[in-house]
DNA sequence: TATGTTACTGACCGAACGGTCAGTTAGTAA
DNA sequence: TTACTAACTGACCGTTCGGTCAGTAACATA
């Protein structure tokens, strides 16, 4: 019946690293909020860089960060971009930062992190698919074909993460108190505006 | 003849703080590379704590990272939007950060930490006027007008800064490899194609 | 029951940590 | 010269760090 502590102290890394990183976690912190000894933690991991960054990992690649992109892409390929702009479903990757707020915290350190560095790429079928998808919706003209289609992934990405990420400076540049969840919603539909528009027209 | 050891201090300690982060950043360390006694810092700076806000207040207050907007929102006043796409006026940001990978490093950090925060809010003066123009541009038709115009500065500001902070990501989203110089410039052409051309439409 | 393996603990280690302090140097004003 | 202040140093402090290790508890297999 192994793996049920394994699994604790897991958790707990993920956590503690996601709240203040790899060096500002201490490997008694991860023991204690564990409830295990700390010596437990080198049983089942060589040393804390494997724990970071296999905790990680974990969380990274284990999110589904990208299933709602794909999905998206779907829609888009059913309704098109108008089809896409009626609905809600452009904001299904904003929403989903907005549920996994330990998430955005894990990539935040993974951005800053380069002594203990976590790659954090794409799945490869995944990526593939939807690379594919957006090829063939600017060959049906639905998107703009001057541009490389992992462009269009990117910005999107961008304009999700930067609200959470740098959401103190961000919201600073809008009327409004920052802390109002109601303002994340009008940010993402204005942004999500100009990059629909965007996207389909052009060249 | 004060001040140029403490200099020496605070020139070592952005270095660091920007590699390392807060937490992965030594007291030793910056005394080492600033070439001064470790208690010398204490003698200048109270904890380590007011070093990094000091010192990461100074980078990103001194760092004109707004200018280049505010520059670029004057172009397009007297150009318009066709005028900014046609010169490379458009990737000022972009290569301001290209150009400061120190500052980069440091948002990062800041992005990331939430123990020893430290504000990164625009210039209050340089906000106004660089919303106002926008707001201006709204009015004259150049710019879509059903949006906030602090959503324009978001989304710029996002695009450009996605590429140097989640650079290994978000560069495999793109086919070639991804360390090459051109890359960027390509992915910054492009991604700005996009945003120029929804900022200018809709409704 | 005997045996081996894995899970798990508490005591411990040397090193590094942030921070202090007594004391020295150097410049400056009276 | 004296006296005061700010710049600066090296030795030192208590604590915490990541990591080790001998030993125990639990459990499976034979």
């Amino acid at each position: 019946m192994s793996g049920v502590k394994k699994e604790l102290i897991l958790n707990a890394a993920e956590e503690c690293f996601a709240e203040k990183g790899f060096s500002g976690t201490s490997m008694k912190e991860i023991a204690d909020r564990a409830g295990v000894a700390k010596s437990l933690i080198y049983h089942h991991f060589n040393s804390k860089q494997h724990l970071w960054e296999e905790s990680a990992n974990r969380r990274v690649t284990g999110s589904g960060m990208y299933y709602g992109i794909r999905e998206m892409v779907e829609l888009l390929k059913t309704d098109g971009i108008d089809g896409l702009r009626k609905s809600d479903e452009y904001k299904v990757f904003f929403r989903f930062l907005k549920g996994h707020p330990q998430f955005v915290r894990m990539i935040a350190w993974l951005d800053a992190e380069r002594s203990f560095p976590v790659p954090m790429i794409p799945p490869p079928e995944l990526r593939t698919v939807i690379l594919d998808s957006l090829s063939e919706l600017q060959k049906d003209g639905i998107l703009r074909s001057d541009l490389d289609p992992g462009v269009f992934v990117i910005v999107f990405i961008a304009i999700s993460k930067i609200w959470f990420i740098s959401h103190d400076c961000m919201s600073a540049w809008l009327g409004e108190e920052s802390g109002s969840a109601e303002t994340g919603e009008k940010y993402i539909e204005s942004a999500m505006k100009i990059l629909l528009y965007g996207m389909a027209g052009g060249k």
